[in-house]
RNA sequence: GGAGCGGUAGUUCAGUUGGUUAGAAUGCCGGCCUGUCACGCCGGAGAUCGCGGGUUCGAGUCCCGUCCGCUCCGCCA
């Protein structure tokens, strides 16, 4: 091994063209691959901005070319040389650097390096534990140093829009106090406080609120957030939030505001122009028309209500649904009578795990004629009453949902789009954003029998709404807001309460009495009471963005270090035990077998 | 907590109805090669078939359990 010496780096690996022909340069990076033909000796050096082939000719320094002989990929060099232009028909143009060269006079060996545990440049899928064992290896593959560049060039535009916008990053504690509402905690024990425990933040909604309270007027942070739930492929237990809240606004000024964040944001990254301002659709028309309250719009098939229809209908099973109370709806997928039995097994299969008892279906043949286990039972009119309200057409492929609204919405809202996936219909490279407003404030639990904010407990009930509070929860809609990209949730927030009387109002609609709500929420009460600005905001999910933004698959990809499905670090080998002096100390016994 | 899919050379995968010595590609090692760019050619090494148990004359293959990974439901904004 071989010390840098007195060598500076002159270029990346990225930055030489033909305009360096002539020049003497140095060069460091990692042996992507080498090519030893006895003779010379071609090695694809790498850095995180790119590739440059440098050559080790016999030639002209048979010193570096010896030395040559033994390097291996992932090797680290540095190398002097010039810079010479390819002849014209060996050029690269796969490669920024491809036009020239670097004949080297001088190599050092700065490090070797084992093979590594699997390829850094093939196109093959290696397992996500190894990934994540060698994730400092898994990293120096370009797609993914691509996706962290992107996610540094993400931030920055929004750091520098808000701070255009008069916004102050301001930090918020990470140790903090656990709260009854939403997520389950990651919670801390205290050493200095016997029994106590502080919570890591499911996000910093209080805090923020506070700061306007304080009279920051406008706050945001890109803040690490954690809950402690089940993972999927885009949630991570510990999470990076957009977070940022304003004060003397309404929701037209914080949407406004955001939209032009977003196409500041990818004007940026993707360099596309997004044109705000982006549709704005209800929560009630989002349920009604696609089942969901993020939609995917980038397609069609939408909900139609065929509950009017079914009430006098043939079909018992829709009827009976529809008498008691129930919703029968359904889609088109235009142009789909072509999927086959088993096709319409596996859907039908899918829409049993979601909660659907069955999944009907009918494929349009000519003269409207129906192909359909359901046919039968439905008269000529029905028939064709039916196919009206759906638009149906020859070659069409119709579902139907009949069941309570809260099943045929998730069993539809997911079937059209599982169809959408399998026909290809879900481009990663087209941008379909959407707000969502005028969300029910809370929604009634079942099993707890009480009511539950959608959003959180400090969002502000619409004006109009508000002598309901009391009267008819449900029908209360609040003063939040969502917004959608490609039938993912990317961000939410909501106008928030200010007044003290109306905080305790919902509080108590929620079932959390004062004496409670004291004892959780004493300090944003008291806040409440010393003269608090009307205020809102919002929250991103960056790493959600990001996924979009890059077109990954899940955000583990957008993430220098995430965990597995299980919320262990492969890498790491977190979480692990500790020594029983430390739980001594923190007052915690343990009751597990060891 | 539940459902589905997967676990076989370093890596990515194949492996028929249970049947001789578990294959391929790539990587790795050695040799040859002066213009490649996923260089090429020749040769070689490399496997606890996730783990444990069972059925069987015989298990990578069948059964039971278990661990790990991924996707989804529940959960979670």
């Amino acid at each position: 091994m071989e010390a840098m010496g007195n060598w500076t780096r002159t270029h990346s690996c990225n930055a030489l063209n033909k305009e360096h022909v002539g020049q003497e340069v140095i060069l460091m990076g990692w042996v992507l691959r080498r090519r030893d033909h006895g003779g010379v000796i071609f090695i694809d050096l790498r850095d995180r901005w790119g590739l440059t082939q440098v050559v080790f000719n016999p030639e002209v320094e048979p010193a570096a070319h010896a030395k040559a002989h033994q390097l291996r990929s992932e090797w680290v060099l540095a190398v002097k040389g010039q810079v010479v232009a390819r002849p014209a028909d060996m050029a690269n143009s796969k490669l920024a650097t491809g036009a020239i060269e670097i004949m080297v006079s001088e190599l050092r060996i700065l490090n070797s390096s084992e093979t590594p545990p699997f390829p850094l440049d093939e196109d093959v899928e290696v397992s996500d534990v190894l990934r994540l064992q060698y994730r400092y290896l898994d990293l120096r593959r370009p797609e993914m140093a691509a996706n962290l560049v992107m996610r540094h060039k993400a931030a920055q535009a929004i750091r520098n829009y808000l701070n255009e916008h008069d916004f102050l990053e301001i930090e918020t504690p990470m140790l903090t106090r656990s709260t009854p509402e939403g997520a389950r905690d990651y919670l801390v024990p205290s050493r200095v406080n016997a029994g106590k425990f502080y919570a890591l933040p499911q996000s910093p909604q209080l805090f923020k609120q506070l700061l306007m309270i304080a009279g920051m007027d406008r706050y945001y942070q890109i803040v690490k957030c954690f809950r402690d739930e089940d993972l999927r492929a885009d949630r991570q237990p510990e999470f990076t939030q957009i977070d940022m809240e304003l004060s003397f606004v309404d929701e037209e000024r914080i949407i406004t505001l955001t939209e032009g964040m977003i196409a500041k944001l990818f004007q940026t990254t993707l360099g596309l122009d997004i044109q705000p301002p982006f549709t704005r659709i209800s929560y009630d028309e989002a349920m009604s028309r696609f089942g969901s309250d993020r939609p995917d719009a980038r397609f069609g098939f939408e909900l139609v209500d065929l509950t009017k229809i079914a009430h006098g209908c043939g079909f018992q099973v829709f009827r009976t649904v529809a008498d008691k109370g129930g919703t029968v709806r359904a889609i088109n997928a235009k142009g789909c009578a072509t999927l086959t039995r088993k096709e319409l097994d596996d859907l039908t299969e899918f829409a049993a795990q979601l909660g659907a008892k069955g999944l009907a279906w009918v494929k349009m043949k000519e003269n409207g004629e129906w192909q359909s286990p359901i046919a039968k039972f439905f008269s000529d009119e029905e028939r064709a009453e039916i196919a009206a309200a759906m638009a149906a057409e020859t070659g069409d492929l119709l579902f139907f949902g009949a069941d309570q609204p809260k099943v045929v919405f998730q069993v539809l809202g997911e079937l059209r789009i599982e169809l959408a996936r399998r026909l290809g219909l879900l481009k990663k490279d087209q941008f379909h954003f959407l707000w969502v407003t005028d969300f029910p404030l809370v929604e009634y639990d079942e099993k707890e029998k009480r009511f539950q904010a959608l959003h959180h407990p400090f969002t502000a009930p619409r004006e109009a709404d508000e002598d309901k509070l009391e009267r008819d929860p449900a029908g209360v809609l609040s003063r939040a807001y969502d917004l959608v990209l490609n039938g993912t949730e990317i961000g939410g927030g909501s106008i928030r309460i200010h007044q003290r009387a109306m905080q305790a109002r919902v509080l108590n609609m929620l079932g959390i009495g004062e004496e409670e709500a004291r004892e959780k929420f004493g300090f944003l009460l008291r806040a409440l009471e010393l003269g608090a600005p009307p205020h809102g905001g919002l929250a991103f999910g960056l790493d959600r963005l990001m996924m979009l933004i890059t077109g990954s698959d899940s955000i583990r990809n957008v993430i220098a270090f995430p965990k597995t499905q299980k919320a262990t670090c492969p890498l790491t080998d977190a979480p692990a035990t500790v020594a029983r002096r430390q739980l001594t100390e923190l007052h915690l016994r343990p009751d597990w077998k060891e």
